[in-house]
DNA sequence: CTCAGGTAAAGATGA
DNA sequence: TTTACCTGAG
């Protein structure tokens, strides 16, 4: 036996800093952890289920973690995997999205909706809207498109509102307009049996609201809820996680306000830095010590940062030496651009870094094209990350929409899209026919289909026709709700006829497109693998879902990019998708005015001041995190012009360097504290930084005075000598190098002339050897 | 009713 | 450059 002083390891507590520990071992009531990026998030939030479950006799079961991303959620429970071994599959984790699915799944008789509900992505409700739009009579004038609608039934949606609760002195006529469109797309959702993903987190929250024995239900069943990325959150999540923790208020709520970056999807920051008033009592963690990156990094990223308004002050420090300096790379087009990125990216994998530890980060999806263009003349292996790219293919929506309709014949909309897919001859008057039926009956499209002979006006084709595509859609349902999944997806692709007719067309393009249909049955029989592989659920309540349902689901919330990076790709990705990944080297492009920060271009209505230091706030704040993600190397890029497509088409657009340059002190770079005197008899550079606020402090040096086109091929950037190099000077002689400041020509190097002592001297005065 | 070919517009981020 | 919508011929 041991004796008791000595203390076993422990995989829970041992890896966690003073602050880390005190989260995970913090006991019941609100908790707040304020964590800087990098600085061990995931593993606190992970650690603290671990604890919970194994210290405090918390059945896994009744914790409940949510996140964002399916990225962090699947991490997460891969590390809790990790300490807890299989129990740790017994906690929740999950998106917000994916817990409200689950929640209106099992209590689907009390949301009123089928249990094998349908989820509308962001194309099934535009398609709506339009459809909609088109009913009331509205055209698109431009100024009221359904894109213009729809963002604002989301805003409200994510606010908490119903189409009765928006306030009154509001409305206008778009916005009574919008209102009438609202109740008609809740008409038809509600029809068609679906949800949008507004309603997964707004539904649960008003059913928990309105019923106690509910209420009392769920915020019992959930003896820790624990919330990551909690600066993301909007009213609606606010408020279903208020209902969900109870009077208990066992909470555990981690996050950045720093990296906030959702404010357009309704993410409202005050969560956060109001939660303690909220929750009266909250204990407040810190976590600033940076596991992640460089110190030059971090410095860079917090000269960024500390300029935005309204933040947590927190500053994020690290035991990691100063490392490389930053680059910059000045590029005169995007052309340019990629090409320099291509070359650094190349330069960076001969160094050793291995592709997959290196990303390209951009603001907008289309500044990805001249780089992949680069890369691939360049043959560097690289890899998009999108949310979802596979599901987005109009054959693959096909299929999924005909999935749906064979669940629930009545979903309209699902019905338009694939009555005439492929053709068979039902065009646009026919079904202009069929709708007014159906709306005069009061029926659905499919019922109204089921009645056709009593449509007056209808050739005999096509009721021929419609009669055929009835009798599949029936066929269908009746048979795919008891099938596991792989065999509905090859059924419904199938008997459909949408794989025949893709193989009969013979075109390369119809190959391709067949081909993916496969790879959705394969898709859904890898689903049904995975569900039989399952343990079944401890938890007692779980339901059983029909599998076809549950993998529309899947599709719906998760998509496919959330495999594991393919080993030695480059990612290419946005700044958001970023957020949470790290990266030995990261790549910032676009560091322009009107990139980074995003400006809008197409903005008519000025927003007022305060509206737009908030999004400049945001833009900031979107850097951050993109320069947080660097472990080690830190490359910025700029492109004096781009092309823009305007009104008057293709035009060159010169850009200004981004603001956000201006607020890193050049020392970063490598370059001197202060530019060189120049060598012209021109008045002192002092000018206002293009873009800056009132009240913004004046950058005192002009962006295009510093020399940042010094060379930038990455040798450039590392420090010439390191300590023990032999060097000669011209009048000291040879000498051993002890330390090497800065990087480039102009580094100063400190070396040991042997009977002369220590001399700092400049780098290009000294040769190897 | 279908399809090919032309034209006008590209509205940012994502569960 | 790509995509979505429209038009006119078959």
């Amino acid at each position: 036996m041991l004796p008791a002083a000595v203390s076993l390891p422990d995989a829970i507590l041992d890896p966690l800093n003073e602050a880390q520990r005190e989260a995970v071992l913090h006991g019941d009531g609100p908790l707040l952890v304020l964590a800087g990026a990098g600085s061990g998030k995931t593993r606190v939030i992970v650690h603290r289920i671990a604890h919970l479950v194994r210290e405090r006799g918390v059945a896994p079961w009744h914790v409940l973690a949510v996140t964002f991303t399916n990225k962090a959620a699947g991490e997460m429970r891969e590390r809790l995997a990790d300490l807890l071994g299989l129990e740790g599959a017994d906690a929740w984790v999950q998106t917000f999205h994916a817990f409200g699915a689950r929640f209106l799944r099992r209590e689907a008789a009390r949301a009123g909706l089928p249990p094998s509900f349908a989820i509308y992505d962001d194309d099934d409700q535009k398609r709506l809207v339009k459809r909609i739009l088109g009913d009331m009579g509205i055209s698109d004038d431009g100024r009221f498109g359904p894109r213009d609608v729809l963002s604002r039934i989301d805003r409200w949606k994510n606010l908490g509102h119903s189409p009765s609760s928006v306030r009154f002195e509001d409305h206008d006529v778009e916005t009574e307009r919008s209102l009438e469109v609202w109740r008609r797309y809740e008409k038809a959702l509600a029809r068609a049996g679906a949800v949008d993903f507004g309603d997964l987190l707004l539904r649960p929250a008003q059913l928990l609201e309105a019923d106690a024995e509910l209420r009392a239900r769920w915020s019992t069943r959930f003896r820790h809820v624990l919330v990551d990325e909690f600066q993301d959150t909007n009213p609606a999540q606010y408020r279903l996680l208020r209902l969900l923790c109870g009077e208990r208020r066992n909470v555990c709520v981690v996050g950045d306000d720093d990296q906030a970056i959702y404010r357009w999807r309704g993410a409202d920051v005050g969560n956060i830095l109001d939660f303690d008033q909220d929750f009266p009592g909250t204990r407040v963690v810190k976590l600033e010590q940076n596991y992640r990156s460089t110190a030059n990094v971090l410095a860079a990223a917090h000269a960024v940062i500390s300029r935005a308004s309204r933040r947590r002050e927190k500053k994020l420090w690290t035991t990691r030496e100063a490392g490389a300096p930053l680059a910059l790379l000045v590029a005169q087009d995007e052309h340019e651009e990629a090409q320099r990125i291509a070359s650094a990216v190349e330069a960076e994998r001969h160094r050793g870094t291995r592709g997959d530890e290196i990303a390209v980060l951009y603001r907008v999806n289309a500044q990805s094209r001249p780089v992949e263009a680069a890369l691939r003349a360049s043959r560097v292996p690289y890899v998009i990350v999108r949310g979802t790219s596979f599901y987005e293919r109009a054959e693959v929506r096909d299929a999924a929409a005909w999935l749906r309709l064979a669940l629930n014949p009545a979903s309209d909309l699902d019905f338009l899209r694939v009555v005439n897919r492929p053709a068979r001859g039902i065009g646009e008057k026919t079904l202009e026919r069929l709708q007014a039926f159906a709306a005069a009956e009061g029926l659905t499209l499919f019922e109204a289909v089921g009645r056709r002979d009593e449509i007056e006006d209808l050739k005999a084709a096509a009721r021929r026709n419609l009669g055929e595509f009835h009798e599949v859609v029936a066929g269908l349902h009746r048979d795919v709700a008891s099938l596991e999944a792989g065999v509905a997806v090859q059924e419904a692709v199938t008997r459909s006829g949408l794989m025949e007719r893709l193989r009969a067309e013979g075109t390369d393009e119809a190959a391709d497109k067949a081909e993916n249909l496969l790879e959705l049955v394969a898709a859904a029989r890898e689903f049904d693998e995975a569900r039989a592989a399952e343990r079944p659920p401890r938890d007692p309540d779980e339901p059983v879902p029909p599998p076809l349902a549950r993998f529309l689901e899947q599709i719906a919330l998760i998509g496919d990019a959330d495999g594991p990076t393919p080993e030695g790709r480059v990612a290419l990705m946005t700044l958001h998708a970023a957020k949470g990944l790290e990266f030995d080297a990261v790549f910032l492009c676009g560091m322009e005015e009107g990139m980074l920060p995003y400006e809008r271009p197409w903005r008519r209505d000025d927003p007022g001041d305060g509206e737009r230091s908030a999004e400049l706030d945001e833009e900031r704040r979107l850097c951050y995190v993109g320069m947080t993600r660097a472990r080690s190397r830190l490359v910025l890029s700029l492109a004096r012009r781009r092309m823009a497509y305007g009104e008057a088409g293709p035009r060159w657009r010169e850009r200004e360097p981004s603001r956000f340059l201006g607020d890193l002190p050049p020392e970063l770079f490598g370059l001197p504290s202060r530019p060189p005197p120049r060598p012209t008899p021109t008045a002192p550079v002092v000018r206002r930084h293009p873009g800056a606020l009132p009240g913004e402090p004046v950058i005192e040096y002009d962006q295009r005075s510093v020399d940042y086109s010094f060379d930038q091929r990455p040798e450039a950037g590392r420090a010439p000598f390191t300590r023990g190099d032999r060097v000669t000077h011209p009048s000291l002689g040879e000498g051993l190098v002890r330390a090497c400041d800065g990087v480039g020509p102009d580094a100063k190097v400190t070396v040991a002339f042997p009977g002369v002592g220590e001399k700092r001297v400049i780098a290009k005065f000294l040769r190897r050897g």
